[in-house]
RNA sequence: GGGGAGAUGACGGAGCGGUUGAACGUGCUCGUCUCGAAAACGAGUAGGGUGUAAAAAGCCCUCGGGAGUUCGAAUCUCCCUCUCCCCGCCA
C-alpha cells in the first residue's frame, strides 16, 4: 500500500512513477476522490457526534423534566443521523482500501525502464556459462537414470507439476536445505519454523493477494491458504505491533514448502523440476527502518549470492526493470545460476525491498525514539535459496560423464560424507 | 466433541448506564534530593482519524472483534474469535 498523504500530496508525481509500468494511473484519482469524499464525511459526522457528546453529557444534569424531554428528543435525531452518515462513511472508506489495495508499489529511482525479463540488465557476475567437456545431460535425465526423482509416482499421487525425490536426490535436497540455514544462521538471521497455511489477511499483507488469487491454494473449510512463499507467514509475524527501534533490525530465515497452482504459467517449464506446485525454499527476511533498508538490500543480495559461489556454482545478478518488477516491491534483484545440462540461467533468489509497502498493509511499524510517532518499518525478502533450481544447477554442474554427479565440498558433512551420487 | 471460566493501557488489576480514555499498583521517562546511586518526593507515560505549511490546541473513534438497545455503553443484549481449566476422542 502507498501512503496516503504522497497520494494526496504528490499525485502527479505518483501518476508519473506508476505510468512507468503497464499501470491504469486513474486509480489514483479514484482514491483521490474517496479520500475527499472521506475526509468531508468524517468532518461532518464528527461535528454531530461531538454534539451529542456535549448535550448527553448535560443531560445528565438537569433536572427539569420537561427540558431533560426535549433535548432526548432531539438527541434521538440526531443518533439516528449519525448512524446514517456513519454506515456511508464506512463505505466510503472501504472503498478508498479496496483502491488502495489494487495499486502497486512505486520504484526506486535505480529501477531501469524495460519491456520485460529480457531488459533487466546483469549488474553482477560470477563464473561463466560453462560448458561440459561431453555432452551435457539435462537434470530430468540424469535424475531418472540415477533413481533419484520419479516423476511418475508424483503424477500418480497427486497429477502433473509432482514428483517424489528419492534416495540421495531426497538426502540432497534435505542436506542443502540443513546447510543453508546453518548458513544464514552465520549470517545474522534468525531461524524461524512458521505454519505452513495461513489466514487470509496474511495473503494481503504480503501483497499476494489480491493479484495471485488463481495461483494459491485453499482450504474453502477452514477458510485458510497454503503459503505460497514463507515471505508471507514472516510479514504477519509483527503485524499490528509497534516495535522499538533497539529491537531492529530483525533478521529472520526460514525453510517452508511452497504451494503454487502455477495456472498463470500454464504450460510453460513442464518437465523436470524447474517449476512444481509444491517445492522447497529457504526464505530470507528482513525488518528494517527506511534509513537503513538500502543497505540490507546489498546484504540480502550479497548473502544470497555467497550461497552459490559457496556451492561453487556460476552465478550472476540481474537488476529487474519495471517491466518484470513485482507488484510489491520498490526494487528487486534476482540471483541466477547456471544450469551447463538446459544452458540456461536459472533464478534462485529475489532480493526485494518493498520498503513500507508491505508494513502498511500488515500495520506494522516501529518506534524511532522512546515516545516518538511510530513510523512504518521497511521490509525486505529475498530467497537463499529456492531449492529445486539450486538442485537443477548442482546436479547439471557436477554431473559426471557417466552419469553421476559430485557432491559439492559444503554439502558433503550434511551427507554422511557422501561424495559422489552414483547408480546404486 | 461435551461442560465451566475469562478477554480492560507496557504489565498486574479496579470499574452502580452519565465529568472513566479509563481508579490503584508496577514498569518506563524527566525532574528534585545526592559526590554518585538507592530510597523518597514531584511531573509525565496509548493508538488512529480530523485539524495544520508543518506543529499545537480543539474535536471524533478505540476497554478481544462485529451487530444491537439507549439521549448517553468498558458497563445491558446477541453473534463471532481467542485464551485457560475439567471430561471424552485421536495422533
Amino acid at each position: 500500500m502507498l501512503d496516503i498523504k504522497l497520494i494526496r500530496e504528490q499525485p502527479e508525481y505518483v501518476k508519473q512513477q506508476l505510468a512507468r509500468f503497464a499501470f491504469d494511473p486513474t486509480l489514483v484519482d479514484q482514491v483521490l476522490s474517496f479520500d475527499e469524499a472521506r475526509r468531508r464525511q468524517v468532518r461532518t459526522v464528527e461535528e454531530l457526534k461531538a454534539r451529542r457528546n456535549s448535550v448527553s453529557k448535560a443531560i445528565s444534569k438537569m433536572s427539569d423534566p420537561a427540558e431533560r424531554a426535549t433535548h432526548i428528543a432531539e438527541m434521538r435525531t440526531v443518533g439516528d443521523e449519525i448512524s446514517a452518515l456513519d454506515r456511508d462513511l464506512a463505505q466510503i472508506e472501504e472503498g478508498q482500501r479496496a483502491v488502495m489495495l489494487e495499486i502497486r508499489n512505486m520504484p526506486h529511482p535505480d529501477v531501469p525502464d524495460g519491456r520485460d525479463d529480457s531488459e533487466n540488465p546483469v549488474i553482477y557476475q560470477e563464473g561463466e556459462e560453462r560448458t561440459l567437456p561431453f555432452p551435457a545431460k539435462p537434470h530430468w535425465e540424469l535424475a531418472e537414470q540415477l533413481g533419484i526423482i520419479n516423476f511418475e509416482q508424483g503424477i500418480k499421487l497427486a497429477g502433473s507439476r509432482f514428483y517424489v525425490m528419492r534416495g540421495m536426490g531426497a538426502r540432497l535436497q534435505r542436506a542443502t536445505i540443513q546447510w543453508l540455514l546453518d548458513l544464514h544462521g552465520r549470517q545474522g538471521y534468525e531461524e524461524v519454523y512458521t505454519p505452513f497455511v495461513v489466514k487470509e489477511q496474511a495473503l494481503w499483507a504480503a501483497g499476494q493477494l489480491p493479484k495471485f488469487r488463481d495461483n494459491l491454494y485453499r482450504d474453502e473449510e477452514s477458510g485458510l491458504w497454503l503459503v505460497p512463499t514463507a515471505e508471507v507467514p514472516i510479514t504477519s509475524l509483527y503485524s499490528d505491533e509497534i516495535l522499538t527501534a533497539e529491537q531492529l533490525p530483525i533478521y529472520h530465515v526460514a525453510y517452508t514448502p511452497c504451494f503454487r497452482k502455477e495456472q498463470l504459467s500454464a504450460g510453460r517449464d513442464v518437465r523436470g523440476i524447474k517449476r512444481g506446485h509444491q517445492f522447497d525454499k529457504v526464505e530470507m527476511y528482513m525488518f528494517e527502518t527506511a534509513e537503513r533498508s538500502y543497505a540490507a538490500l546489498e546484504k540480502l543480495r550479497r548473502d544470497a549470492e555467497e550461497c552459490c559461489r559457496l556451492l561453487g556454482l556460476s552465478f550472476r545478478t540481474k537488476l529487474l526493470c519495471t517491466g518484470d518488477i513485482g507488484f510489491g516491491s520498490a526494487k528487486t534483484y534476482d540471483v541466477e545460476v547456471w544450469a551447463p545440462g538446459q544452458g540456461e540461467w536459472l533464478e534462485v533468489s529475489s532480493c526485494s525491498n518493498v520498503e513500507a509497502f508491505q508494513a502498511r498493509r500488515a500495520n506494522l511499524r516501529y518506534r524511532p525514539e522512546p515516545g516518538a510517532r511510530p513510523e512504518f518499518l521497511h521490509t525486505l525478502n529475498g530467497s537463499g535459496l529456492g531449492l529445486p533450481r539450486t538442485i537443477i544447477a548442482l546436479m547439471e554442474t557436477y554431473q559426471q560423464v557417466d552419469g553421476s554427479i559430485v557432491v559439492p565440498e559444503v554439502l558433503r558433512p550434511y551427507m554422511g560424507g557422501t561424495e559422489v551420487i552414483g547408480k546404486e
